[in-house]
DNA sequence: TAACATAATGACAGCGCTGTCATGCAAGTC
DNA sequence: GACTTGCATGACAGCGCTGTCATTATGTTA
């Protein structure tokens, strides 16, 4: 059907191993028969066929991630900026998306392990141990992001929940609210980073009048509906502080409608400097995370291991967040 | 290194031949042979090469969707869909990100054809002439999705974009408003939509005061950048309409930093019926586009088109959109 | 000029799997 | 008993490519 590198090969009149040459290793050809194969590949059309050339070079030039969905927008800067790293070194990115749920979990890194990849970037830790286990026994480069913790598959490039909850709490202790209530998803890393700030605030002799737990993923919807509830309930506060940027912002509508003043009846913080964070009215404070730096740090380490350059198996880069203060604590 | 069909089979005292059944065909194998095999494929932790399977099968079981980049929020929903209805009929999904620029596209088409695709899924149409009979010329299914065009490639689920700016500019005339800012992305879509709108604006004799065109990919802080612009250019206006919701926000936000109440002093219009669209304070009045219908369509096409189920070579499915009238306007 | 190094090209096998055709066997039919 | 039928299983080839080793052409040195 297609033109194979055979049918290239007879109209360059040399072997197919020289074509295939051309494309991948073209230091080993002439210039001269370079010339001749790439108008041969050119009057075919032939398009190389990497079911084939992955078979045999045990090379699949496919890099997995997996995400729990394409709709969480706080790993955008991530995959785009690997992505086009990737892109570059002739590497391409399948997403995956995970449910997160344990049984779908080995299931899920099958089918990832059945197209052979040649890396596998982790945006949350493998719940499943099985799963887990087989990453390792496959040893494939495996990249967890997002998240430093103890027991790396083998590399490690985010930075450290619990720091990060506890400098939300130490903002808003210096800022001198003394009333707050949390309005947080229930998933893992949120809850990590609850905990550090809770344990902070309470440090500080700072009352914590209400803890709103939302469904994840994420939504704004969740952020005014809490923020409704903390409101009708009449929870005297000063502050919320929210897991992400995304329930600030349905927080701060909710407050708005009812004629509340941010930050002076009550002030808002988020996490995740989302783009909209910087033009919000008010503009939000928040915790920057540099997606796009680790994206390029997970591409980076990612290569280093495909090229054979790093000999170490484990390594764990640390990007560190920073605290973004604006108008709206 | 890895198990594989060999060893298992070796292990069940079959064929390997056998243990390829029990994993594709099932119903072609004894239960009592089933299950021994099933026990070596657990034993060993055999994972099938899909790049073996695929190469001699002609069926890579690989999806690639096109997509601008995974920030762009507006496919969320038919990624999700399709992801998931496409991963229960076993097939897997590569996201490709398209810089959209047509030198880049050709070399795309060709790294998507290398991995042999059973389906490609593209979220705007191809520019380049090239990359359109590179497809063509392979055979293989393309939907065309997000928009109602006259070239379709073979398959297209979408909606009129000259509509949907139609009826924005109808929903602005039937409140009343008589004079309109625009605040729109400049992308192809975007201006199909604007041409429409615009037009039914002047027919009904509504002033457009200005046009504001922001750069692609969009962001919120173009949105409220624009208001800014027009608010010092002190450009009357009653009403503004924005080219999607993400500008919508940063037009209010920058309005209601100066005190403007929305809709009494000014007016917001959206497009695109994001999440965050229904939680807004105001909420936002804007266009609804069913994405995870869009999703569901795409992979019963695709799924249709891979089982031979459909034999013509063109479907149109006009999905519609739908006004939703909330607080902002 | 012989001996050797280097560059350019090719022959061959086989990666792991599945499509196709062939075979064996029990049950059913005349 | 000879046959058909249907089910379960196997033998075999080959998908398109690249790793490895072999071969030839060309240049370089003693």
């Amino acid at each position: 059907m297609s033109a194979t590198l055979a049918d290239v090969a007879r109209l360059a009149k040399v072997s197919s191993i020289t074509v295939s040459r051309v494309l991948n290793h073209p230091h080993l050809v002439s210039e001269k028969t370079a010339k001749r194969v790439k108008a041969a590949i050119a009057k075919t059309g032939y398009v190389p066929n990497l079911l084939a050339g992955g078979l045999v070079s045990q090379r699949s030039r496919l890099v997995v991630v997996v995400i729990p969905t394409v709709a969480n927008r706080v790993f955008d800067a991530t995959i785009e900026h690997l992505g086009q790293c990737l892109a570059d070194a002739r590497y391409q990115l399948l997403l995956a998306q995970s449910d997160l749920s344990e049984e779908g979990e080995s299931a899920l890194i099958d089918s990832i392990l059945a197209r052979r990849p040649d890396g596998l970037v982790l945006t949350h830790p493998l719940q499943s141990p099985a799963a887990r286990e087989k990453l390792l026994a496959r040893g494939i480069p495996v990249i967890e992001a997002w998240e430093i913790h103890d027991r790396p598959i083998d590399t490690l490039v985010g930075f450290s929940h619990p720091d990060a909850g506890k400098a939300m709490a130490e903002h808003i202790i210096e800022r001198g609210y003394r009333k707050v209530a949390l309005v947080w998803s229930g998933d893992a890393r949120g809850t990590q980073r609850r905990t550090a700030c809770e344990q902070r605030l309470i440090d500080a002799g700072v009352h914590i009048t209400a803890r709103h737990i939302t469904p994840v993923p994420v939504l704004v919807g969740y952020g005014r509906e809490a923020m409704k509830a903390l409101l009708d309930e009449s929870m005297g506060m000063d502050a919320v502080i929210c897991s992400i940027d995304l329930l600030a912002q349905g927080v701060m509508a909710e407050a708005q409608s009812r004629g509340l003043r941010i930050p002076e009846d009550v002030a808002v913080m988020g996490y995740g400097n989302l783009e909209f964070a910087a033009y919000t009215h008010p503009r939000l404070t928040t915790i920057a995370i540099d997606g796009a730096l680790i994206g390029q740090l997970i591409a980076q380490r990612l290569l280093q291991r495909l090229t054979g350059e790093l000999v170490t198996r484990t390594s764990v880069d640390d990007v560190g967040f920073r605290l973004v203060v604006r108008e709206s604590t």
